[in-house]
DNA sequence: TATGAATGAGGCTTCATTCAT
DNA sequence: TATGAATGAAGCCTCATTCAT
């Protein structure tokens, strides 16, 4: 029993590797299930017992990806002493998910444009996935101070769009400055927000 | 002779507003060429007369779309006193392009994620398209006061990915708030960018 | 298992026979995979399991057919003494194809211009085929004499092309003449041919 | 008059050219009529004011070349005395033939399959092709000795069928010999064929 | 649970042919 | 006579999905 459960999470696995090695070398359009299935060394039929579609498999494999970027964030998080300021954390997080992000930039692309609100959101709030359990909520990340600012979730989303919507050019193609440039105007821009939304 | 060629602009505007029309109805990827064409009553041959393929399509619909809000937001500075601080002015293009978007919600939801960087430079700054003529530069819209900014590119840059990135589920969906309550707080955020790039 | 590779034999085994009727009824030109799947009773999916495109069948078809061809050929001079003279044995070879031609003038009509040098070379003498498993040699066929002639090889070739070209439209259409008066220059014309490579 | 009748000729003259560049190139199957009018600079219309179809223009093709063939065989012949021998006529006009296709091996491949009985008698015999005029007659070309032989159009038949069907490899690959090895046993064989044909 | 042969709908694209100019 | 835009039938091929083993 141990056995076959065990063999039933590595066929998973072994689809989510493929599956994210295909989506990110040939795009997710190119890639047909039978790609994908032949990479994971598994039968066409197998597909169906783990996901209903490709784009089923694609929405667990973004947020499978974001959860995991997300729980080291908050694992980073946890090293610095819990008196930071809120801005502060922020800072942190954002430039820890930027140094991910630039380390691993097959990983940006793929997630990039998800890398949003919604996903945000539904990855990290919500507990409907079948990934749960290692979920962590925003109030987690940012401590209990959300009575200090004026519409805190708006300022989040704000600067999770601004950061992941801007970098993606900046990373990929150094446009239209480079990181380090681009790192010292990310930090002040994400100050003044927070500034903003201040009571 | 000047029949035939009104024949082939109409030919082409037409299959223009059938794709559009598919593309925010069904999805870009739910629509196939054949269904364009019908769409527009055109033989299905025909459409490879105008593109050459579906991308082709989506590419030049994109621009020409986009290019038609730009130009629309030039002539609305237009009217303002030419002495309006560039503060003002990226305010005023950014509250016009606001306004075109809540009105027409169908327009942002294709544009959406092309509405940056990439098709930005290459809508208004180049002019190797076909649909070139009626191209304006970032330089008409702003003036030449680019000596007063650090690294002004990168200024508009983020103001774009945050502002075109943020209004997608605010206007669509009013979340995580209204777009009235959201608009405060992006005037007060993209003044903040602007004096942080201020020399 | 036993069943379903018997199904595939036959699945595959229909498509030849299809692809045989349709091309010489029809013209390979004017057969359609969707034509030849749909007279097979076959999905139009299954044929690209067994062949690679309509040319690949083509070839594999005319070798499969010119491979029984000359198997029977062969296993008619394993009916006569082994001590006939070569001269003999090509008359006894020819004749029989000829007469099975005769018998099946549309199988004549199918490998007409692909009985010839490079299909025999191909058929007969290599096993790189996947058909493989029953070929034959030159060699077999004509027994270890080929020193008593000067270019052997060429001989047969001449022999061949002669005869499957001239035979093609005395079959078919008795042009110019019909087939029995034809037969009685063709066996003098090979034997001349023979002794003309004699040493 | 004469200039429009002169552009009508130079119009079917392009195509024929084009056609045979083409046919020759890339084949006759991934040749369109659209290929055809673009490489002969003509509108796509004006190559049905000329030939029916693909089919029509390449059996004219094929006609035209293999006339001209003929035509300058029969000059060839008309420079050597007339009390010649038809054995060694026939050896003329065959080598002749040969040292064409062997200067223009891509003429040969265009005819090859098609400068055979039926050709040879359409192009030569009749008179129903629009390309009339200048046809000569199987008699024009050996004289009217024809009552030395037994079945003469056989004997005809089997030595252009022969000499035809074996010389494309010879000529086009050197299999499975050379063509100067191969002129040896062609000349002693056809003289054979029409020893074997001789009252 | 795991497989992969079979399916056929439906996508893309080409091209012969027509016809208004 | 000459053109080439327009057409839509028809071909090729892919692929998600099913199902018997």
């Amino acid at each position: 029993m141990g056995k076959a459960l065990e063999n039933k999470f590595q066929k998973r696995s072994s689809l989510f590797d493929s599956a994210f090695h295909l989506f990110t070398t040939k795009g997710v359009e190119n890639t047909s299930i039978s790609d994908i299935a032949r990479d994971a060394n598994v039968g066409k039929g197998t597909f169906y017992l783990y996901f209903k579609s490709k784009q089923d498999l694609e929405a667990k494999l973004i947020s499978h990806k974001a959860s995991g970027l997300f729980e080291q964030a908050a694992e980073k998080l946890m090293t610095y002493p819990a008196t930071l300021s809120l801005e502060d954390k922020v800072i942190v997080v954002v430039n820890f998910l930027l140094d991910q992000l630039i380390e691993n930039p097959i990983l940006l692309k793929f997630i990039y444009k998800n890398l949003s609100w919604g996903i945000f959101r539904n990855t990290i709030r919500s507990a409907e996935a079948e990934d749960s359990g290692d979920h962590i909520s925003l109030d987690d990340l940012f401590g209990c101070s959300r009575d200090d600012f004026i519409e805190p979730d708006l300022m989040i989303y704000t600067i999770i769009e601004m950061a992941s919507s801007t970098c993606y050019n900046v990373i990929l193609w150094q446009e239209p400055v480079n990181i380090e440039v681009y790192r010292l105007f990310l930090d002040k821009n994400i100050r003044s927000i927070i500034r903003n939304h201040k009571r």
